[in-house]
This record gives structure tokens, C-alpha cells and sequence, in this order.
RNA sequence: GGCGGCGUAGCUCAGGUGGUCAGAGCACACGACUCAUAAUCGUGGUGUCGUGGGUUCGAGUCCCACCGCCGCCA
């Protein structure tokens, strides 16, 4: 069977920032597709937005913006957040570009046409951000039970999707296909759905309330239910009906969910596929909810809220996504946090893997003049080439923290095998028993690395080249012994997981009790204290991007006498040209510090909550330079 | 209200079809070692396996009830 393999995540709905729980999904496509692509497989990995509907026109209208504008706006901010983590799609779609709109037209006319599509009318209690009608038991008293806001009674005219019709198919096919939905309790979920009556499906909407979506072809009264219209972006993105893609990828799909768009999923998709004479996807593979660290649902209000960015930017993206694909079961709620992760990063990456790396180039440089030694036996560690054979079936399972279990306990054994062998004692008695010894070492590092390439492309291929080794690499390299080339290794390479990351005391975090950096008790200061910090006012008169990161914005601020140059973090919130005249407070006596490369003379005062952020300014008039106390 | 799930060492969790399944990692303590990122390696756990019944020669492992948490559906 020709290896084949076409990867995708929901796209993602622009009313709202790119957050954990996107990043986790997308990180999980991307390790699945690098794997993929590793061991020989034609692959496709497609990620995108979705960006119609009533939610995101009435967001649109509150920024004062056009819709257009604001999806472009909201859209780019998820592709320079997959630059964050390192993710390599394929292809990254928009729901309005005009091919995924030619797609959705071409396919409801068909639907249409078949005599699956009628027109009805519908009144019911309505929640506008939902975008969905709500019975009256299902709402929380009068309130919808999602976001906890009025509901409004609405009458109006749509076209209905004849879903009920596919439901007695569906169940068949979920019975004849027992791995379409995994993990398997969510297939048991849906059938328990499909065991009653699911009604068919409003697929439009008036465009009188509704402006900003897909026209019906045969009707341009009336756009496209966000739903319908979505969904069908992953056979959009391949050119359906006619494109290569389409005909290459599409019958080895596997689809990458969160379990809250199950439905939509697992019932509607299904059968508006077999309504438009499109053959069934693959696998539907359904993820659990990511938790806060105290392992409730995050929430802004709690304050448990991970930033899986600003943790990339601490930690670097390798290490959050090792993180993220180790500590969480595939399909499992799991409670995340940045404690967690410093524990991994300290135990998993920087003593084990890391400090590994670090002896075996040190002995190497010492006991075999600077290079890989010649190929030797492996005296057991050739075991290691068996693991990748290991390692397929759990990846296909979806078991990767499993999978990355398995390569971290051969990294395990060959720090042991070092501890035994002993070459900085051999070496004086056998130098060439010293160098075989190593030889091993690099090879089974050779080997891990290759593995986990997938999870840490950036890291891995660093790894490689701090040991003199080749930096591409396939997945069949790793299921032999000996393939590592005596040749000679750097003399200097950096730490590749330093335990003093960006500000986090690392090392000092692990040795004091956890419950400790927990801790945050402001101790009361003196006036004295207090004086020791200059704040004065500041008018910002120039302000654009860092030019090497995506967070920061540098500003030139003017005191009156003087002109400074600060580099901020917070272009999350605010535009360059939105800031220039704003008179802002800054810490005028702060050592000056270089960020990314720009030196920054001072910090500038900000109030933030959560994910919220504002500048802190003064009112009205007073001269920059001004004294704040 | 109906249906699923979960509740195992201080923490996070593994434990198809009942009989070395009472385990791993982290944390902690002690020891070894010094090539290494105060790192590595070794040793150390008498845990009511949520509670109460039951089936069985024998049950985290099956059945019933209950308690607590969560999800889906209505």
C-alpha cells in the first residue's frame, strides 16, 4: 500500500486569540505529520480559520472594522502563532478565499439538486454567539448555558439539510468502521446520539441578519450556516472534485478535534458527505480539554489561564511541544501548567538528554581527539535501533506520550551505560576501549534524535550537529546501528537545553519546594524603597516592530530634554501607530537591558490581568519628563 | 431524569479477557561517581487500590448499591 497521509486541525474561528487549547491540537498535527513525512510517507498536513458567521461580523462591527479587514487582521495572528511553535503545515485555508467558497457552492447545489435540501421555517430561542437555537430546557433559566447571556426569540426562514434521513447509514457505518472515531468512548458517545431521532439541519441563514457568509447558488437571500460552510474546507484545501490533492490525500484523512466540535464532526459532516457523494474520511480523533494546573477548566476569572507562547518564549518551542506531546494522553482532560513543564524541561530535556549531549562531546573533544570514533558493535545498545519499529504502531494510536516514554528510557540507558563503563578511567588503559564506548554513545544519541525529531525538529537537528552527525535524516536511519560517520565534531556548541532559561531560575525553582514559587506574598516596602524608583512621564513619538521578535514594539519615548529608546512587550495589544502621542509612565532609572538584540533604556508601566493589557497613561496636560510619585 | 467515564503511593498517573498487579515518573533521603548543565548512576514505599455489600478457591481487575468529580444526551 502506497504510504499516504493527510493530517488536518479544525480550523479555527477568528472571534477569539489563538490559545492553549489551538496550540495543542496544532502541535499534535504537526508531530503527527513530521512523523509521517520521517518514515517515507507522502504527506499532507492542512490547518486554516474559519471566518464567517454572525460572531465574528458582529465582533468585526464592535472593532469598527470591516469584516474582511478583521478576519485578515485575526487570521494572521494564528499563522505567526504557529511560527511560535514551530509548525510546518502544507497549506493553511481560509474559509474566504474564493476557492473554498467555489467548493461550498458547488457541493450545496449538489446536495440541493438531490432533493436533500428544503426549505423550512424555524422559531426558536436564539443565542447569538452560539449561532444556534436553543430549546428551553437546555438553556441555564433564561440564559444561554455557553456564554450565560440572554437569549432572544427569532422566526425565520431556512433551508434544511435532510440529516435524519443518513442517520440509520451512519450508525451501520460506525458499526462496520469501529476506528473512525478514536479514542473509543467518543464513538460510544455518538452512537448513544445517533440512538434518537437527530432531526435534519438548518444550513442557512437569512442574509438580512446575517451578512457575512457564503450565498446559496439557488437562493441570494441566504448565506451558509458557519458549519456547513466550514467543514467543508478539508476537501476545499485539496481542490475537490478535480484536484490532484484531492485525489491523492483525501481517502487517508485524519481529522484532529477538540471534543467540544464533536458533533458537528462525528454527525453532521458524515452525512453531508454521503449526501454529496464524497467518501468518508479516515479517522475522526477527538482530544480531551487541557486544564489549569489546579485541574479546573481554565478560565480568566480563576486566573488559571496557560499561555502556550509566552511559555515558548521562555522555554523554546521544542521544549513546550515535548512537553505538551509527553505529559498528555491523546484524548484524555490533563491538567497543564508551567510548573509541570519546568519539571519536564529540568529532568526530561536538560539532565538527562541535555547534560548527555554535553559529557559525550566533552569526552570526545578529551579521550578521541575531537570526532566521532569508528563504527563499533553496540554490546546491547543496538537495541535502540529496534525502537522505531516500537514506536509506529503507538504513534498511529495516537499514544505518543508513550511513544516519547520509550525514546527517554534508552536516553536513560545510555547515561547508565556511561556510569558502567566508565571511559574517563578507560581511557587511560585502553583509549581504544574509551573510544568504542563513546562510539556507542554517539550512536545511540544518533538514534534518539532521530526519533524525536518529530516532536523537537529544531533541537534535534542542533543535537546532530553539536555530535558532528548529519542533520537530515530519515526514520530508517534509525532502525540501523553503525550509520554514524567517524568525523570530526565542533569544538564549541551551545548548551541544548539550558537550565537558566529566559528569567526562570530554573535550577533554583527545583531545588526549593514547588509549593514555594507558588507563593505570591507582596512584602510590604518602606518610602525609602519606593524612592529608589524614578518614574517619569513619557510621550511616545516613535514606535514600530522589533524587527526580530513578534511580541515586542520598540519605542523612542521623549522625557523633554531627553529621547529614549524601550523595547516592550506589547504588541498583543497595541498597534505601533496607535501609540504614537500617548503619554506613558516609565521607569526611568532601570539598567538598560538589550531585548532580542535592541537595548532597551528603561520599561514603561502597564496593567494587565489575565489576558488583558493597558498602557499606563496620565490625564490630562502635563510636560513629558514630569515626575511620577 | 437517561447514558459514559473517573476516583490506585506526598504529586501526576500505568495497570486487555480475575490468580508475582500492588507498579512507573516526579519529589524526598542516603550512597556511588566526577566525563557532564550542582548533572549522572544505585538503593529506599507496610499505599484501607473512593465507601459498603456480593460472585469466586481467589477481585483495583466481575456484579449491585452508595459517595464525590466530570462529560454526553434530554
Amino acid at each position: 500500500m502506497e504510504k499516504v497521509f493527510y493530517i488536518t486541525t479544525p480550523i479555527y474561528y477568528v472571534n477569539a486569540e489563538p490559545h492553549l487549547g489551538h496550540a495543542y491540537t496544532t502541535v499534535v498535527a504537526d508531530f503527527l505529520a513530521r512523523w509521517h513525512r520521517l518514515d517515507g510517507y507522502r504527506t499532507f498536513f492542512l490547518t486554516g480559520t474559519d471566518e464567517h458567521g454572525e460572531t465574528v461580523y458582529r465582533a468585526a462591527e464592535r472593532a469598527g472594522e470591516d469584516p474582511q479587514a478583521f478576519v485578515d487582521r485575526v487570521s494572521e495572528r494564528f499563522r505567526r502563532a504557529w511560527e511560535l511553535l514551530g509548525i510546518a503545515y502544507d497549506d493553511f485555508i481560509r474559509t474566504t478565499e474564493e476557492r473554498h467558497k467555489q467548493v461550498v457552492q458547488r457541493v450545496l447545489q449538489k446536495v440541493y439538486e438531490a432533493g436533500d435540501i428544503y426549505y423550512g421555517e424555524y422559531e426558536g430561542l436564539y443565542c447569538v454567539s452560539c449561532e444556534r437555537f436553543y430549546t428551553e430546557k437546555e438553556l441555564q433559566g433564561d440564559l444561554c448555558p455557553i456564554h450565560g447571556r440572554p437569549v432572544e426569540r427569532r422566526r425565520e426562514g431556512n433551508y434544511f439539510f435532510r440529516m435524519e434521513k443518513y442517520r440509520e447509514w451512519l450508525i451501520d457505518y460506525l458499526q462496520t468502521h469501529p476506528d473512525l472515531i478514536r479514542p473509543e468512548g467518543y464513538r460510544n458517545e455518538v452512537l448513544s446520539m445517533l440512538s434518537e431521532p437527530i432531526g435534519d439541519l438548518s444550513i442557512s441563514r437569512p442574509k438580512a441578519r446575517v451578512p457575512w457568509g457564503i450565498p446559496l447558488p439557488w437562493d441570494g437571500e441566504h448565506v451558509t450556516y458557519v458549519w456547513f460552510d466550514a467543514l467543508l474546507n478539508y476537501v476545499s484545501a485539496l481542490g475537490y472534485p478535480k484536484g490532484e490533492r484531492y485525489r491523492l490525500f483525501w481517502s487517508h484523512a485524519w481529522h484532529l478535534i477538540g471534543k467540544d466540535i464533536l458533533k458537528p464532526h462525528a454527525v453532521f459532516w458524515p452525512t453531508m458527505l454521503k449526501a454529496a457523494g464524497i467518501p468518508m474520511y479516515r479517522h475522526l480523533n477527538v482530544g480531551g480539554f487541557l486544564l489549569g494546573p489546579d485541574g479546573r477548566k481554565m478560565s480568566k476569572t480563576l486566573g488559571n489561564v496557560v499561555d502556550p507562547f509566552t511559555l515558548a518564549e521562555k522555554y523554546g518551542k521544542d521544549a513546550v511541544r515535548y512537553y505538551l506531546l509527553r505529559e498528555i494522553p491523546y484524548g484524555q482532560d490533563t491538567p497543564v501548567g508551567e510548573e509541570a513543564l519546568k519539571t519536564r524541561y529540568g529532568a526530561d530535556l536538560a539532565d538527562d538528554l541535555g547534560n548527555l549531549v554535553q559529557r559525550t562531546r566533552a569526552m570526545l573533544l578529551r579521550y578521541a581527539g575531537g570526532r566521532v570514533p569508528e563504527p563499533v558493535a553496540g554490546e546491547g545498545l543496538e537495541e535502540g535501533a529496534q525502537l522505531a519499529g516500537r514506536l509506529r504502531p503507538l504513534v498511529r494510536e495516537l499514544r505518543f506520550h508513550v511513544a516519547l516514554e520509550e525514546v527517554m528510557a534508552y536516553v536513560k540507558r545510555l547515561n547508565r551505560y556511561i556510569n558502567e563503563a566508565r571511559p574517563w578511567e578507560l581511557h587511560k588503559r585502553d583509549p581504544e576501549g574509551a573510544k568504542a564506548v563513546l562510539y556507542r554513545v554517539v550512536e545511540g544519541l544518533r538514534i534518539a534524535s532521530i526519533l524525536l525529531t518529530p516532536a523537537m525538529p529544531e533541537k534535534m537537528a542542533e543535537l546532530r550537529r553539536a555530535l558532528g552527525l548529519k542533520e537530515e535524516v530519515r526514520l530508517e536511519e534509525a532502525e540501523r546501528w553503525g550509520l554514524a560517520e567517524p568525523r570530526p565534531i565542533p569544538q564549541e556548541a551551545p548548551v541544548l537545553f539550558p537550565k537558566e532559561t529566559a528569567g526562570s531560575g530554573l535550577s533554583q525553582a527545583r531545588k526549593g519546594a514547588q509549593v514555594e514559587a507558588e507563593k505570591v506574598e507582596s512584602a510590604q516596602i518602606g518610602i525609602e524603597d519606593f524612592a529608589k524608583v524614578e518614574l517619569r512621564v513619557a510621550e511616545v513619538v516613535g514606535a514600530e516592530r522589533h524587527p526580530n521578535a513578534d511580541k515586542l514594539l520598540v519605542l523612542r519615548l521623549s522625557l523633554g530634554n531627553e529621547e529614549r529608546t524601550v523595547v516592550s512587550g506589547i504588541a498583543r495589544w497595541y498597534r505601533p501607530e496607535e501609540l504614537l502621542g500617548k503619554k506613558v509612565v516609565l521607569v526611568a532609572n532601570l539598567k538598560p537591558a538589550k531585548l532580542r538584540g535592541v537595548e532597551s533604556q528603561g520599561m514603561i508601566l502597564a496593567a494587565s490581568e489575565g489576558d488583558k493589557l493597558t498602557l499606563v497613561t496620565v490625564e490630562g496636560d502635563i510636560p513629558p519628563g514630569a515626575v511620577v510619585k
